[in-house]
Parts: C-alpha cells; sequence; structure tokens
RNA sequence: GGGCGCGUAGCUCAGCUGGUCAGAGCACCUCGUUUACACCGAGGGGGUCCGGGGUUCGAAUCCCUGCGCGCCCA
C-alpha cells in the first residue's frame, strides 16, 4: 500500500466529480421528482425481466393481484411497499427480479360495484342491447327499482368499470415507485387467466381431483349462490332457544326439544340424543310425533347429541347445521327441503312424501301459514302458533313450554352476505381436498414462513378443513366451468357424463360456445346439450397467479424458469384462501410448492388499534397523505413496521420519513458539492469512519437477507443520523473543504482522504437507503454517482436501483484504523466539547480559546490520531490533551475551557 | 373450547438465540442562526420493561402462573 500511496501522491490527481450545490433547489421538490423518475424507470425498463438469465439468478414474485373493485386504502401501501422494498434489494444483489402485476377484477365484488355504480341488476333471461351504454346512476335512479339488463350486457359493464378501478391502483403503484415490470400484467378475467383456469379445471378431472354432486351447500339467499368453507365467518348474533314438546306415537309420553330454529319444525326428519342419556334412553327406536305438522319421526342415539345443551335432545331438521348433514346421511333420513334458494318456505304438501303427517289436512293447514316468509318471518309466525294449545302433538296444552330464552351464539354468514346462511342440497362442483389434508400440510410446512408463527395459521385451518372445496357459484362476471351436459331424450341433462372442453379450445363460454361433437343447434334440446351456466370461486383463478405467470402449459420453458416463486408476499387475512388454494392447486398439478418463502404483512389498524373498514368510516385514502409527505416518507411508514405486524396508524412517522428523505437532499448536496483530488483514504479518521460503514452494511445486508428490511432501514438510518451527519460529516468537514481553500501537498492529500470517504459513505448509504426510498436515493444518484458506476452503458445501468449493492467491493482498497476506537473517541470528544457549549448556553460554532481535555492514557493515545478533526470541527483554537488515570476508557472529559470573544456583527 | 401474537418512557415502536438492554423517534424542557440542512443543531428530564412466582452469579430477554388487548380455528 505504501508504495503505490508515495507514487500516487507524485501523481497528477484528476478532480472528483463535484456539483454546483447552487444549481440544487433550496428544499427538496418531491412531487416533480417522483413523476421524473419513474417515467425514467419505465422508459429505461430498470423492472424489466431477461428471460434468458438462468433460474437461479432469477427473483421470482408471485404478487398479489389487489381487488381492483375494492377502494384504496392505505392498507394497500402498507404491504405492496414492503414486498416491494424487498424485491429492490434483490435487484440491488443482482437477482434478475421478475416482478409482475396482475387485478384480481372477476368475481363477486365487480359485480357488486357495478350493480350499485350503474343501479342495473343481471337478469339471464332478459335480451342482449347491442350497444348499451350504461351511466352511472344519480339519487334519483337509484330510488326507482334497478334495470335488468342481459347476461353479456352486464359483463360488458363489469369490463368498463374494472378498466377505470384498475387504472386507479395503477396510478397508485406509480407513485408509490413498485418495481413492477408492466409486461407482465394481468387481469384474472382475461383470456390468458380464464385459458390457465379451465385449463387447471381440466388438469384436476383428468386427475381426478373435481367432482359433481347435488349436496348440502352452504347457499347465501341473497346473492343466490354458492360459498366455500373458505369464505364462511362466524358470527355472534343474538338468537333463542325454543323448548317445544313433541309426543311420543301410540304413548303417553312426552318430551321437549330445545331449538334455536323452530321455523324448521316442518323439516324435522328425525330426534336424537346422547345413547347414555338416562332420561332419553326409553325413547330409541321409537317415532316422535312432531307439534302443528304431528309428523312421526324417528328417535335415535348419538353420540353427537350433547346432554348439556339445551334438554340434551334435539331435532334434526333439513337442515339446521352441519351435524343436521350427517346425521341425515348416517341414519339414513328422509329429505324435506322446505327453505328455497331465496330462502323463503317453498311450497310442500304433508299429504305426499317425504313429507308425512298423521294430520295432513291439519298439517298444511299450519303450513300455509308459514309458506312464501322467509325464515325470519316464518320463525315470528311459528312461534305463535307454538303458543296455541291447538298444535300440541300430545294435548297437553301449546307446544311451547316456556318462553324462548334469549343466548348468543356463532352463526355462519358468507362473508361478504347479510343473512345466515343455509344448507341447501344444490349441484355444485367440488375440488377434493379432505383425502389430502397430509399432503397439504407437509407441501406447507415446506414453505418458509415469515415471520414463521403465521404457518400455524396456515397448519390449524387445514387440519380443521371440513369440507371439499366448492368451486361454483351462480354468478356472471367470472371464468366459466367449461363444462357442458348431454341431455337425454326428455331433455335433462346427464350429470353423470360431464363433457369438459378441450385444452385447445380454452378459454370456452360453454353458454355460447358448443362441445365437440354438437352443433349449435343442438342446445337446449332432447338428445342435445346444455352448457353448465356457473362461474368459479374467484379462488379458483388467483389460487393460479404462480401458474398464471409462468405461462404453465403454454410455455415449458418460461415455466421452468419461474416456477415455483420465490416469494409470495400477502396479508394474514388471506391464508386459508389465497395462500391455501395456492399450495393446493401446486401440489395437485406438479406435487410441487408455488414458492419457496411467504411474506405476512400486517394489517393497518387505526389509531385506536380498531381494523379499517369502510363500514366504520376509519379509512384512509393514501394519495392525499402521499401528496404532503411525499411518496419516499410513505414507504418509510410501510417499510418501518415488520412483517406480519399488525400497526397503528401514525402519522408522525410519515413525518419522520420525509424529514429523514430532506436530511438526505441536504447531507448530498453537501458532500457531493465538495470538490478536490482524487485521493485514497488514508486519514485514521475516515478509515474509522469506513470500518463502520463496512459494519453496517454487513448488518442491512444480513437484515435484508432475512427478509428483515424493517430491522435493516432502522440501522441504516440510525447510522446515517448518528454517524454520519452528526458526528462524521461535522468532523470531516473541515479538512475536507480545506483543499477548495487552497490546501496543497500533504494537506490535499487528506483533504482528499475526506472528501473520499464521504462519498463512499454518501454512496454506501444511499444504496442501503434506495430500497426504502427509490426517489430521493436515485434524485441523489443521479447527480454524480450515476456516471461514475460504469455498468453497461444502458440508462439502466445508470440507476441506483441496478447498481451493486453495497459489499466488500467497497471497501477492499482501503486500510482499516490504526485504532478501532479511533471514531468513538473523536465522536466523545467533539460530544464533551459541545455539552460544555450547551451547558454555557453558547452557539456551537461559538470558537473555543483554550481547552483542556482529559482521558485514560489508552483513550488521549487513540484521541492523539484523530484530535486534528475534532479541534477544527469545535473550533478551538489552542488546546491541551492531558493523560490522566482513572477516567474511563472511551471517556472524554473537558477539564477546562473558555471560549473566544464573540465576534462583533 | 383449541391455537397464535401482543402488553417496554405521554405516543408509535426497537431490543426478546439471557450479562453496557433500560433504547430510538415524536412530544416535553433549556440553549443555539454554525456557508448541507431551522423541514436544523447541542444539551436535558422522563420508564418498578403488565402483575406474581421460579431457573440463574445475573432476566425486559428463559420457565410457570394470573390479568388485559387482538387475531386465527372450532
Amino acid at each position: 500500500m505504501s508504495d503505490s500511496q508515495s507514487k500516487d501522491a507524485q501523481a497528477p490527481r484528476p478532480p472528483v466529480r463535484s456539483i454546483d450545490p447552487a444549481t440544487l433547489p433550496k428544499h427538496f421538490d418531491a412531487p416533480a421528482i417522483e413523476s421524473r423518475w419513474d417515467a425514467f424507470w419505465q422508459g429505461e425498463g430498470v423492472y424489466h425481466y431477461d428471460p434468458e438469465r438462468p433460474r437461479e439468478e432469477t427473483f421470482v414474485v408471485d404478487t398479489p393481484p389487489p381487488t381492483a373493485s375494492g377502494s384504496l386504502h392505505i392498507g394497500h401501501v402498507f404491504s405492496y411497499t414492503q414486498a416491494d422494498v424487498v424485491v429492490r434489494y434483490k435487484r440491488m444483489t443482482g437477482m434478475n427480479v421478475f416482478y409482475p402485476m396482475g387485478w384480481d377484477d372477476n368475481g363477486l365484488p365487480t359485480e357488486r360495484r357495478v350493480q350499485n355504480y350503474f343501479h342495473v341488476r343481471c337478469d339471464p333471461n332478459t335480451p342482449y342491447e347491442k350497444g348499451l351504454k350504461l351511466e352511472q346512476a344519480s339519487a334519483k335512479d337509484r330510488k326507482s327499482p334497478a334495470r335488468l339488463v342481459s347476461r353479456p350486457n352486464f359483463i360488458e359493464a363489469c369490463f368498463d368499470l374494472i378498466k377505470e378501478d384498475e387504472d386507479a391502483f395503477s396510478v397508485l403503484w406509480h407513485r408509490l415507485g413498485l418495481s413492477v415490470d408492466w409486461r407482465q400484467e394481468y387481469q384474472t378475467i382475461d383470456d390468458h387467466c380464464r385459458r390457465t383456469a379451465q385449463r387447471s379445471f381440466l388438469d384436476l378431472w383428468q386427475k381426478g381431483h373435481v367432482y359433481t354432486s347435488e349436496a348440502p351447500t352452504m347457499w347465501d339467499v341473497d346473492f343466490q349462490c354458492a360459498v366455500a368453507q373458505a369464505e364462511v365467518e362466524d358470527k355472534n348474533v343474538p338468537g333463542a332457544f325454543h323448548r317445544i314438546e313433541f309426543a311420543i306415537e301410540g304413548e303417553d309420553a312426552s318430551f321437549v326439544i330445545a331449538t334455536t330454529r323452530p321455523e324448521l319444525l316442518p323439516a324435522c326428519v328425525g330426534v336424537t340424543a346422547h345413547p347414555d342419556d338416562e332420561r332419553y334412553k326409553p325413547f330409541f327406536g321409537k317415532r316422535a310425533i312432531t307439534p302443528l305438522f304431528h309428523a312421526p319421526v324417528p328417535i335415535f342415539p348419538s353420540e353427537m347429541a350433547d346432554p348439556e345443551k339445551g334438554t340434551g335432545i334435539l331435532m334434526v331438521c333439513t337442515f339446521g347445521d352441519q351435524t343436521d348433514v350427517q346425521w341425515w346421511r348416517e341414519e339414513g333420513l328422509v329429505l324435506r327441503q322446505i327453505v328455497g334458494l331465496d330462502g323463503r318456505l317453498r311450497p310442500v304438501d304433508f299429504a305426499r312424501a317425504p313429507y308425512e303427517s298423521l294430520d295432513p289436512a291439519k298439517a298444511n293447514a299450519a303450513y300455509a301459514e308459514l309458506q312464501g316468509k322467509n325464515v325470519k318471518q316464518a320463525q315470528t309466525r311459528i312461534v305463535e302458533m307454538l303458543r296455541e294449545p291447538s298444535g300440541s302433538a300430545t294435548g297437553r296444552g301449546a307446544p311451547l313450554v316456556a318462553e324462548p330464552e334469549k343466548i348468543e351464539h356463532a352463526v355462519k354468514f358468507f362473508e361478504k352476505g347479510d343473512r345466515p346462511l343455509e344448507l341447501l342440497p344444490t349441484r355444485q362442483w367440488f375440488c377434493r381436498l379432505m383425502d389430502k389434508k397430509p399432503g397439504l400440510l407437509a407441501k406447507g410446512e415446506q414453505v418458509k414462513w415469515h415471520p414463521q408463527h403465521m404457518w400455524a395459521r396456515y397448519r390449524d385451518w387445514t387440519e380443521n378443513l371440513s369440507l371439499d372445496w366448492c368451486l361454483s357459484r351462480q354468478r356472471y362476471f367470472g371464468v366459466p366451468i367449461p363444462v357442458w351436459y348431454p341431455l337425454d331424450d326428455a331433455g335433462q341433462p346427464d350429470y353423470d357424463r360431464p363433457i369438459v372442453a378441450e385444452g385447445a379450445a380454452m378459454p370456452v363460454d360453454p353458454t355460447t360456445d358448443v362441445p365437440p361433437g354438437y352443433d349449435a343447434s343442438q342446445r337446449g334440446v332432447p338428445g342435445g346439450f346444455v352448457g353448465d351456466p356457473d362461474i368459479f370461486d374467484t379462488w379458483f383463478t388467483s389460487s393460479l397467479t404462480p401458474q398464471i405467470s409462468s405461462h404453465w402449459g403454454e410455455d415449458a420453458d418460461r415455466h421452468a424458469r419461474l416456477f415455483p416463486a420465490d416469494v409470495r408476499p400477502q396479508g394474514h387475512d388471506i391464508i386459508r384462501t389465497w395462500a391455501f388454494y395456492t399450495i393446493a392447486k401446486a401440489m395437485l398439478h406438479e406435487d410441487d410448492v408455488p414458492w419457496h418463502h411467504v411474506l405476512i404483512s400486517g394489517w393497518i389498524l387505526d389509531p385506536d388499534r380498531k381494523k379499517m373498514s369502510k363500514s366504520k368510516g376509519n379509512v384512509m385514502t393514501p394519495l392525499p397523505l402521499i401528496e404532503q409527505y411525499t411518496a419516499d416518507a410513505a414507504r418509510y411508514w410501510a417499510a418501518s413496521a415488520r412483517l406480519g405486524a399488525d400497526t397503528a396508524f401514525d402519522e408522525n412517522v410519515w413525518k419522520i420519513g420525509k424529514r429523514l428523505v430532506t436530511k438526505l437532499f441536504n447531507a448530498a448536496k453537501f458532500v457531493l458539492g465538495q470538490t478536490g483530488e482524487q485521493h485514497p483514504i488514508t486519514t485514521e479518521l475516515d478509515r474509522a469512519f469506513v470500518a463502520k460503514l463496512s459494519a453496517l452494511v454487513d448488518q442491512a445486508t444480513r437484515s435484508f437477507d432475512a427478509y428483515q428490511y424493517a430491522h435493516a432501514l432502522q440501522e441504516t438510518e440510525s447510522f446515517f443520523w448518528t454517524h454520519f451527519t452528526d458526528t462524521y460529516l461535522e468532523l470531516a468537514k473541515g479538512r475536507a473543504r480545506a483543499y477548495a481553500d487552497g490546501a496543497t501537498g500533504e494537506a490535499a492529500a487528506a483533504s482528499g482522504s475526506a472528501v473520499a470517504a464521504l462519498r463512499l459513505g454518501l454512496s454506501v448509504l444511499v444504496r442501503l437507503f434506495a430500497p426504502v426510498l427509490p426517489y430521493i436515493t436515485e434524485e441523489i444518484w443521479s447527480w454524480s454517482f450515476a456516471a461514475e458506476s460504469a455498468g453497461d452503458g444502458s440508462g439502466a445501468a445508470s440507476s441506483v436501483h441496478r447498481a451493486a449493492w453495497p459489499g466488500p467491493a467497497d471497501f477492499a482498497s482501503i486500510e482499516g484504523p490504526a485504532h478501532a476506537a479511533s471514531f468513538d473517541v473523536a465522536v466523545a470528544a467533539l460530544a464533551a466539547i459541545n455539552k460544555a457549549k450547551a451547558d454555557a448556553e453558547v452557539s456551537m460554532g461559538r470558537e473555543v480559546a483554550t481547552l483542556r481535555l482529559a482521558a485514560s492514557p489508552s483513550t488521549a493515545a487513540v484521541l492523539e490520531g484523530v484530535l486534528p478533526d475534532v479541534l477544527a470541527a469545535a473550533r478551538v483554537a489552542s488546546h491541551v490533551l492531558e493523560s490522566r488515570d482513572g477516567l474511563e476508557e472511551g471517556v472524554v472529559e473537558v477539564a477546562a475551557i473558555e471560549f473566544a470573544e464573540r465576534p462583533s456583527a
């Protein structure tokens, strides 16, 4: 080193590439810079994925496609930024990043939004109206009934509206600086996604994983649509136990059942109690007689009956809950479906099977009171009727033997629904999952969850899964189930012989396309065919996002390069849906995991720690905040929260982010404004600073590698503030300026060392901040570092976001400090003098006439090496440094200080 | 009922593979226009780390237990 050093000292020195700070604005104008850099990044293809590079150099992200019709809120900023921070880090480490963006636009949320926005309802029986252009409904329009539009018109309206919604998201994503490769954009409703979803179905069909059956399924009576277990939410709602007396056939005995759903009494098909329950043992095998309807039903024992609950004996109906379904299956009970698809009680006849009554006339008369009512109305009415002795099955007074006992109980709702779900037998497609739990658990465990405890959510869900996945939905805007059914001679569909579309023909719409071997004229006629009118659960498509991006089934090479993905960022609220189904699909199709890591982001809670929701009115929209604090500040806020941690919204954090941006701007302006010759970093203080910087890089890199971006940010920010701007910059400032002030020879070399170290510090810090603060760092980078970092000469290579992540190469040529403690001792000395100034209430800039410093002998020795910088920073004219035994290592004391006269103005 | 997370300065949070760990920022108080920055700087006050046990030479950090909050599942 010393050889080259002396040689260097004589060679003519090129100047550093400095800037003239006067050319920069006094204050940082974020909005202008944000749009400029976003345009640059897009134009230069900074975020482009290179399909030529090998898989091991590629970092594949399975981005969440946001629900396009959902309203924008700061929760989006939060989670998407966290993913982007990780992505930007990976890009800087040299990875070939594949970062797509999709829009989840198919399904119920879009339909609902279209219904509300245009005030329309889809009616498949309404004829198509070509060229129909719907307008946003006015308040006046909304007073009249919704306009009925045909299915194709409705779907067109959906497409129109999602375009607007997606544009709004896109604007936010650009503003936030998400480093998405927009060439990889998709919509879950587009042809490619429909084809992928239908191909998925075909593959599952061929592998025997899907089946159709007419079975009791959870049904939302308002949407008139089947729902899957994952979409069900338990809600605690008030209810009441009704105690109702039943008779025993042919005996004088009776018993009292307790039920929360008395309106299902006409659908009663049995009675059960625990086999060991002495109270009811004698009744097993006999028949009970229901009140009002006088229907004889079997009494059977069942382990599932809880003797502690209610009266210990209960009625089994079609269907009150899942246990009723189980009893119906296991006991071979009859099916008495009184609740219709619309949630109202259907017409039935107690004189005919499957209904039965000892007094059909009376039963029908009673039922006539209920028919056509919804379940709630029916409940009110039947309770009134049960208060009448005339309905008794025993002749011993009113069947309702006590006042209903009010309780609160958990009732299953569709997560987007308003009324309790009903269990109705309907024909649906299912995917077999119940037999695959061990495999699903194994695949889930193979994935690394961040934070790790989120794995428990997946495990709990999977272990407790109780139903196969119901795939079909009775909706319109979605991916059609690619299936037709042959019609028999009577025109009835043969569901046992579905015709599944061929892969080459996909995407198909069986309501308009014709199955192979038929022609259009055979639709709906005996001997012909009928298309399945249903669409898939939206999760059926969105569970394929890794395959959608990899072009599974279409481009084997691309698929091999992109599947499985590396990371899946998502919220913890959709572990049981999106994460679960995606793992299921990857397993069913290719016996693989869909990705290697899942990054679970937390939720943003309002300042009172309540979940933000539209109904609470506490949702915050992001753009005004971004305008106020800058996009970088928004990202700073998001990146300050650990993965998985639910975080209360705190505007203060945005403020701090903005402050950091300003500080970076100003510090960079100063550092890059220093002129000088290019010299190696040789001065002790500079070397000591670089050693600390190098340690920071190690720490930050380790944190990022563990997906602990918040930790990396905190470390970097703390270093920037306490080790760079507040201390090193102050200590090196004077020496750095010396060259501009005319220093030559050794002094110029020392000055050059300071300038070089300041520039290295800035360059490293800017790169460490770049994943979180893409705008200000790119701005600073562009001032001079961009031109210095050679790259391949393309515009993309001049971006900080394509610059090399800091590492050993940045420090390789710099000798370590003579004393490890040099930096800290210099800082301690300056702080001691500063404190003396603060105590004396003089300005930090006040000159010190004489100063006496004291330190332990070893600390004093270290201080000697950095003392000139300390004295310059503290503006000390003359000083004495004394060694004093007994002082703690590293401590520097101001033994005496005298300030110079304040210069007169 | 089962599972998970959280409870650290007034606020938002770090620290939690046990030993300068009692921290940061904001807020608060005092002082200071210093040619990067007043969208700043220097200095300062403030916490029995939810309570109670235990392990240990030593615990915010590990174990047990209680309380409170939130979430997931049944």
